[in-house]
DNA sequence: CTAGGGTTAG
């Protein structure tokens, strides 16, 4: 910039005029500003070549204010100025002040040009505003640009983003002379919609017409086609931008591949907000809760400000990891405006809040959703039943009935789970039969899982083992679980034995049901099969279950697994729970190895009674909280039925209200008694 | 103004 040292000399006028150079290459907002206080100096700030130039450049700094400012200094802004505009504002994704800044454009008498409509069209397609679209295509008609590949390609993308797939191709195929970027538009639109048949015989199409494909539309082929060996060879060669990269991250999170993910992920270059969100998304969603949240909070310290999309997968991560405070503190960080919340990002708090045992503010989202669809409905509801708020959860399904949503197989789950939980066999069986004579829906493996389930907890064995004999499909570990469920509640050690047998064949690397077999052989003194299966378990090399419990104290995630002491409190965890330990015994507790029979962590001892991880999380919330604080624990396993009987009486003498999260449901232990009323 | 398409969510 050392050219501009001296303004006054004739150097400055003629530096202007090699000026893109110079334009396009600001490093800053105030080098800018000072570019354009000099050309007001010397009196060329009414040159709309080099406003032109200035105002392009102003998007690079997403400073929209400063960028009216340049605009609105024009006594008579010409069409490139309109244009520049228009572009500029969907470049930093201002979608409706793009559209705004077109209408202007129109009033004040100018017509659009061949570059201005792909701008406008990218906006109503971000905007999914299907209907200027279509009162733009109407003009592009009436102009003349109908043969423009540009126009075309956009209204190609226009018309898929908005579902209007048929449209799509229609324009496409209208196209005289199609190239990389037309059929990538029509390729994606086409994956967007489902139709990956379709996409890859489009994709045959483009390598006919000798036009060589780009790295993005060979990841997005071979992700529809899912051919990970064709992709890996593909990747080397590949030309890598964030576009790419991204896709790529995505593809094998959606694989399960998360090293591969994190690999390239850390390799980018550059890496924008998507491709956190994608990262982010891909740990959430595979089961990984903390690395979600670490990689959450990785972003944070790099100063970008979370989308919605990041917020999504920090939530669900909260969600799985029942962190109420982490998640209240992440929804803080979004200014959301509860009456524009739009309905994912609603669905996700409504989950998150559902899941932490906070159903008061999960309604007060709900409320504030406007937009209101099916999966929003389905959250509220099974949110209500996972809770215990049964009376609810069927009020709030009238609700959206009486606003004309057709419930789905989920929304049905939802209501079957709470008939569960609250043992109304009569009302299960209503919903069940409504689902399939009335609204003829096909019931899921997953309906007779909440069937079979609640005949089991109800006593009623022999009609859920009916059930799931008769059902179309072959029953999977779930159903049979259930069943065991019911066999563990009510004693029946005969069938529970039968069910074990089967759940051995279905999931062979499952530790417990090796673990509950054997000790049912055991404890009917069948001391050889118990032998042969816990030779079993060792042939298989299998590990032992070890429950693992979490708890959240002032945003901090604690871990405990059975019998930990690496815990830096942890001598005050055990001294708190040896001082618990005689009080309940004052109260009349007597620890039992009833349920070890059951029990799927492999531990025998009554000494390990005392210290799973659940009473260990326990008694550090008692040790770290305050007397008025919500204990909230979350386990990875069902909660052992001698911590459950203890955990009742520890809220009896401490006078704490303790929620305990297994992976079935919620236990609200007050005064000496759990909202699951024993029955789970 | 020499463009246009394309990546993430409940």
């Amino acid at each position: 910039m050392g050219i501009f040292t001296n303004p006054s000399s004739p150097s400055f006028t003629r530096a202007l005029h090699i000026k893109d150079r110079f334009l396009q290459s600001f490093d800053s907002l105030k080098q800018l500003k000072h570019v354009h206080s000099q050309l007001i100096r010397i009196g060329l700030d009414q040159e709309n070549y080099l406003l032109n130039l200035l105002l392009r450049s102003s998007f690079d700094f997403k400073d929209t204010h400063y960028t009216r400012l340049v605009f609105h200094q024009t006594h008579e802004p010409n069409v490139f100025l309109w244009n520049t505009m228009v572009r500029g504002l969907v470049s930093i994704d201002c979608f409706k002040d793009a559209i705004a800044s077109y209408a202007s454009m129109r009033r004040e008498g100018f017509s659009p040009t061949g570059f201005t409509f792909p701008f406008v069209l990218k906006a109503c397609a971000r905007l999914l505003d299907f209907r200027l679209g279509l009162k733009l295509h109407s003009q592009v008609v009436k102009l003349g640009f109908s043969c423009d590949v540009f126009v075309n390609t956009s209204l190609v993308s226009l018309y898929a983003k908005c579902g209007y797939i048929e449209d799509a191709l229609k324009v496409f195929d209208d196209i005289p002379n199609k190239n990389v970027v037309s059929c990538t538009a029509i390729i994606t639109g086409l994956i967007g919609v489902g139709k990956c048949r379709e996409a890859i015989d489009m994709f045959r199409k483009l390598l006919e017409m000798d036009l060589v494909p780009d790295s993005f539309t060979l990841v997005r082929v071979l992700s529809a086609c899912a051919v990970i060996g064709d992709l890996k060879n593909a990747e080397t060669g590949m030309s890598r931008n964030v576009f790419v990269t991204t896709s790529l991250v995505d593809f094998h999170a959606k694989c399960g591949n998360m090293e591969r993910a994190r690999l390239l992920f850390d390799e980018m270059g550059e890496k924008d907000i998507v491709s956190w969100s994608t990262m982010i998304q891909g740990y959430a969603s595979n089961g990984l809760p903390k690395q979600a949240l670490e990689l959450f909070h990785n972003m944070l310290d790099h100063g970008l400000k979370p989308d919605c999309y990041a917020m999504v997968g920090a939530l669900s991560a909260c969600a799985r990891l029942g962190a109420l405070e982490l998640g209240e503190w992440a929804s803080s960080l979004m200014n959301i405006d509860e009456f524009s919340i739009n309905p994912v990002l609603g669905t996700a708090l409504i989950d998150m809040y559902a899941k932490c045992g906070s159903m008061t503010k999960a309604y007060d989202v709900f409320k504030g959703i406007r937009a209101k669809d099916r999966v929003v409905w389905n959250a509220e509801i099974s949110g209500l039943a996972m809770n215990g708020h049964i009376p609810a959860a069927f009020a709030v399904f009238g609700q959206m009935q009486k606003y004309g949503i057709p419930p789905d197989g989920n929304t049905f789950v939802g209501l079957l789970c709470g008939c569960t939980h609250a043992g109304l066999v009569n009302e299960g069986r209503q919903y069940f039969n409504i689902m399939v004579r009335i609204l003829s829906l096909a019931p899921t493996i997953e309906h007779y899982g909440c069937m079979v389930d609640l005949l089991s907890r109800a006593g009623l064995l022999d009609e859920a083992h009916q059930l799931i004999k008769s059902m179309p499909m072959e029953a999977n570990a779930v159903v049979w679980g259930s069943l065991l469920g019911g066999c563990r509640l009510h004693r029946d050690t005969q069938l529970a034995e039968h069910v074990l047998k089967k759940l051995v064949e279905l999931e062979p690397w499952n530790a417990g049901n090796y673990v509950q077999l054997s000790n049912i052989y055991s404890a009917s003194h069948k001391w050889d099969d118990a032998e042969n299966v816990r030779s079993l378990m060792g042939e298989r090399g299998m590990t032992k279950l070890r429950g693992c419990s979490w708890i959240e104290v002032c945003g901090i995630v604690h871990e405990f697994l059975v019998g930990d002491t690496s815990h830096p409190l942890s001598e005050g965890i055990y001294s708190k729970l040896s001082e618990l330990d005689k009080d309940l015994r004052a109260a009349g507790y007597v620890p039992t190895t009833e349920y070890v029979l059951f029990d799927i962590e492999d531990e025998e001892k009554e000494h390990f009674l005392g210290c799973h991880s659940e009473k260990l999380a326990v008694a550090f919330g008692l040790i770290s909280t305050g007397p008025a604080e919500v204990i909230r624990v979350v386990k990875n396993l069902r909660v052992c039925g001698d911590c459950h009987e203890a955990i009742k009486l520890i809220s009896k003498i401490t006078g704490r209200e303790i929620i305990v999260r297994d992976t079935n449901r919620f236990h609200c232990f007050s005064g000496g008694t759990c909202s699951c009323k024993d029955y789970w």
